[in-house]
RNA sequence: GGGCGCAUAGCUCAGUGGUAGAGCGCCACCUUGACAUGGUGGAGGCCCGUGGUUCGAUACCACGUGCGCCCACCA
């Protein structure tokens, strides 16, 4: 016997077990069975579930289960990325607060090891909080993109890149975190408007030169007035790199500046001398139209630099202080970038240099994690050559290899990918993968899987160019005194390991099976987000590594499908700063997690984000108790699953007319899935159960079941248990737990509901007879349960109903369901006339007439208004249809089938306006 | 500066070239033998504005208004 409700916390762990040992997880190895795979996007390993995971993997796992049970053989491969700064970052604030030796005072082995510890203590949550969400990934295949399978697969990229040239060492200017010290990459860096100043400094020119600098124009432009100079004027955000500035610029077009352009001015403070130079550059109308050029520091003023071979200062150190340089005065050296600044605007103005200080809104970098001002540094870095890797992964989704749904991020992803700048790869952290990279005493670099490799190299290297074997010896080995040859202390992007997920996680670089088997991927699910920071990437890296065996290039994906972002009620991003975020597992442990579930699959409608609340989640619960509810009587009445039942073979209309309902909404969930119409699928399967099953069947085979015959009864209790199962196997994507708890409990039987054949559309099933006859029915007694409150007959007074003159079908189906009409709509009994009686109120339904003879229980005055009110309706569509049909042009250009359709309705319409009418005149002496 | 998206019931959102929908909320009634985490009935909408395409536009197109997001080096 099934309890009186639903218990979510008892039953979901034990379900979940009971799937997990059965082995449904796995691919199954059905000889001819499709594979289908879907990779997860690996979350941090040491996170927790926030509600974008829970989207993600319910969505993953609504698939997952839907193409399991349509017999593909499913692989949802699970695992975790290690998060290089992430991690690294949690960790030195864990030995913060326990005031435990920071991390450079334990040293790049221990700190590792450190980390190691951390990620054994918390690295199995977040697999743990998937399982209570109902992920059915095969844990027996869990990756982390640190184990020894991917670090290997990462060393066999870096190399071979590196060989192919499309990994380089270089000198550039990169986007430095002074917090971490590390370089970042472009998109680690978050652009925000902040409120700053626009310093405008003199730069005195040398010798005390003078020009004529222009102040007032005429309407022509010609200047009228002009001032006598012997200065440049120069305008900054950014004043303490001024000590660096190699040269001063203006737009050669700028008659301005014409006399001064290649004389040289005073750079104050550092008491340098710098050329005026000119370059397209500089906006001649912005600010005062010169431009301090300051290579080392700045992205644009980098490339001036390098055109005009000017050279660069660079002014800090990896914290941003300011450098012991012989080329910055000694009151600057060690102050903090903005210590440096105050006092540098102090200088300046205290020597009379100061023009004036404007208010400004500047677009401000940051780096994303650190949440600090992220300055360019000229450091060496390791580069991937993105745009080349680019090139085929445009054209595979040109040419429809990958599809994305919706298809609207087709445009972001190609806006990205052929704008694509080179990808600084090398991170000065120590969590991470080490970049596979020995430098020799005379600073050469091996590239090398091993280091033993790398020896190997350096042999062959340093003996071509001439040493003798002794020599070799000590420059490699270092006889006695430990290597030689030092590895690079980088550890590559987090994001690196994460571009080879879809074949490392299946055993690339080994050829195995699953490799074979499972690549490419069928789907890829995730969030806009990480278009750029991983799909991009997978798709570069994949398409450069996976060939097929002719040797072309195979993508990861068949359909990246980019789902939305969950944001709270208000429609806020959640974020612990703004204290809206909403934890999945309490949800979970308040309302289940098919609750869950199910309130994001229906609220994933493409192109939209999810605003969640927890009414609706509620609402959702409400919806799990109801179906409950609804199996229970099916228990009840022991309508029992009979595997040998054939729905085709029904004869009674109404579970004809349920097995043609269910069939149709297995073909709309079944579509909607396969168009990742989550929302679609969840609402068809939602309706179904509730508004049809519940709201009509379950109440219209009552007397079929109470006080049916036995055939009529068998029939019944066997449609019903059908139909029942129908819905658990159509809702077992979205609802896994409840749905198979409920499979579990109504029938002895072998096999779970996870393994259970999904319900395809059959013609056989259908009969548009069985549906006419049964909407007729119900929708009569909608009509009669309407006018009862309308004329406010008290709920539990049963009212008697005359039929008028029906036709012989209406009596047919009359006959046939007047028991049930008379249960639901609350009749006491049902008679024939040729006429409605004197003072009743009469129904219209479906042009036939009703009545209800109440006569002295009625309002005479608010009855004959309410059929007046109806009267004036039917006219009013009558007049709106009837102006169309008028309309030369529609008749003769619209579709035959609307003309017709229009002139049904036109007549449907006047049927029932003269049947209220009949109605009235009926009231007319009362 | 470039790109994308949104505007429909009180709220949150589906949707369609021809009759406007859901959930929640609201109102009234109901302990009817699955379910009050429920049932029945109901109220509530110039589908943002203007113009165009069309026989017909809430839907397609253009412009406008308002809001949101992403990318970008104006010192």
């Amino acid at each position: 016997m099934l309890e009186k409700s639903y218990d979510p916390a008892s039953a979901e762990a034990r379900l979940y077990d009971a799937w997990e040992k059965s082995g449904a997880f796995q691919p199954s190895d059905a000889p001819g069975a499709e594979p289908y795979t879907i990779v997860i996007p690996p979350p941090n390993v040491t996170g927790s579930l926030h509600m974008g995971h829970a989207l993600n993997n319910t969505l993953q796992d609504a698939l997952v289960r839907f193409e399991r049970m349509r017999g593909k053989s499913v692989l949802w491969q699970p695992g975790t990325d290690h998060a290089g700064i992430a991690t690294q970052m949690v960790v030195e604030r864990q030995l913060q607060e326990r005031q435990q030796p920071s991390r450079r005072e334990m040293g790049r082995e221990k700190f590792v090891e450190r980390v190691w510890e951390w990620k054994a203590e918390s690295g199995g949550t977040i697999f743990r909080q998937l399982r209570r969400l109902g992920a059915s990934c095969d844990w027996s295949r869990e990756r982390f993109t640190m184990d020894e399978g991917l670090s290997a697969a990462v060393r066999k990229v870096f190399v071979q890149l590196h060989r192919e040239g499309l990994i380089y060492r270089d000198k550039r200017l990169v986007n430095w975190d002074p917090k971490f010290e590390t370089a970042i990459s472009d998109l680690e860096v978050e652009n925000t408007e902040v409120d700053g100043h626009f310093w405008h400094f003199k730069y005195p020119l040398e010798n005390g030169e003078t020009y004529e600098f222009p102040i007032a124009f005429d309407e022509e432009g010609n200047a009228t007035e002009w001032e006598t100079r012997d200065y440049i004027s120069i305008a900054t955000t950014r004043p303490e790199t001024m000590l660096g500035d190699g040269a001063v610029a203006v737009h050669p077009s700028d008659k301005r500046y014409a006399p001064i352009v290649g004389k040289r001015c005073l750079l104050p403070l550092a008491d340098r001398y710098i050329p005026i130079i000119t370059d397209d550059y500089p906006d001649p109308d912005f600010g005062s139209g010169a431009v301090k050029i300051t290579g080392a520091h700045d992205f644009n003023d980098y490339k001036v630099a390098k055109k005009h071979d000017i050279k660069l200062y660079e002014l800090m150190d990896t914290k941003a202080r300011m450098l012991d340089a012989d080329y910055i005065p000694e009151k600057y050296r060690g102050l903090d970038r903005y210590e440096a600044r105050k006092e540098i605007v102090a200088d300046i103005d205290a020597r009379g240099l100061l023009i004036k200080v404007e208010d400004k809104k500047i677009m401000q970098p940051f780096g994303d994690r650190s949440g600090v001002v992220i300055e360019p540094m000229l450091t060496d870095q390791w580069y991937v050559d993105a745009e080349t890797l680019a090139r085929r992964a445009i054209s595979a989704v040109e040419d429809g290899e990958t599809r994305f749904v919706p298809e609207n991020w087709t445009k972001t992803y190609f806006q990205w990918m052929r704008n694509i700048e080179p990808w600084c790869v090398s991170r000065q952290l120590w969590w991470g993968h080490q970049i596979p990279a020995w430098y020799g005493p005379d600073g050469h670099c091996f590239v090398a899987e091993t280091e033993e490799e790398a020896r190997k190299d350096a042999i062959a290297r340093y003996t071509a160019e001439g040493y003798t074997l002794e020599e070799v010896d000590k420059m490699v080995r270092g006889e006695g005194e430990g290597p030689l040859l030092t590895r690079d202390e980088d550890v590559l992007d987090t994001w690196f390991s994460s571009a080879l997920w879809p074949f490392s996680t299946l055993g690339w670089p080994e050829k195995t099976p699953t490799l074979k088997k499972h690549y490419p991927t069928t789907t890829l699910v995730t969030a806009f987000d990480i278009i750029f920071f991983w799909v991009a990437r997978m798709m570069m890296m994949g398409l450069h590594f996976m060939k097929d065996e002719k040797g072309h290039p195979v993508a990861p994906f068949r359909d990246v499908y980019i789902h939305a972002l969950v944001l709270d009620e208000k429609g806020q991003k959640m974020s612990k700063s703004k204290g809206n975020v909403i934890d999945p597992l309490l949800l979970i442990d308040k309302y289940g997690a098919d609750a869950l579930r199910f309130t994001l699959a229906a609220q994933a409608a493409q192109g939209r984000n999810i605003r969640l609340s927890e009414a609706r989640v509620e609402g959702y619960r409400n919806f799990g108790t109801k179906l409950w509810n609804a199996a229970r009587f099916c228990e009840m009445n022991e309508c029992v699953v009979d595997p040998s039942f054939d729905p085709a073979s029904t004869k009674e209309a109404l579970n004809k007319w349920i097995v043609h309902e269910a069939n149709g909404c297995a073909r709309e969930v079944t579509e909607a899935l396969e168009a990742y119409r989550f929302n679609d699928a969840a609402g068809a399967i939602y309706k179904f159960t509730w508004n049809v099953f519940c709201d009509w069947y379950v109440e219209l085979s009552k007397p079929l079941l109470f006080d049916g015959g036995e055939a009529v009864k068998s029939e019944t209790r066997k449609t019903a248990a059908w139909a029942l199962d129908h819905i658990l196997k159509l809702l077992h994507p979205f609802m896994p737990f409840i749905s198979e708890e409920l499979w579990g409990s109504l029938a002895r039987r072998d096999g779970m509901l996870i393994k259970a054949q999904w319900p395809a559309f059959d013609a056989r099933l259908s009969s548009d007879e069985a549906a006419a006859e049964m909407n007729w029915t119900i929708n009569l007694i909608s009509a009669i349960r309407s006018i009862r409150t309308e004329i406010n007959a008290p709920a539990g007074a049963k009212v008697p109903l005359v039929a008028v003159a029906l036709g012989e079908q209406e009596k047919a189906r009359l006959a046939a369901h007047g028991d049930i009409v008379s249960r639901l709509a609350r009749l006491s009994v049902i008679d024939h006339a040729r006429e409605a009686p004197k003072g009743a109120v009469q129904i219209v339904h479906d042009g036939a007439v009703f009545a209800l003879p109440l006569e002295g229980v009625i309002d005479i005055g608010a009855e004959k208004a309410r059929l007046e009110k109806e009267i004036a309706k039917a006219a009013d569509e009558i007049a709106r249809i009837d102006k169309k049909l008028a309309n030369e042009s529609f008749v003769a250009k619209a579709p035959a089938e609307v003309v017709e359709e229009q002139r049904a309705r036109r007549e449907d319409y006047a049927a029932q306006g003269e049947k209220f009418k009949a109605a009235l005149a009926r009231l007319k002496d009362l």
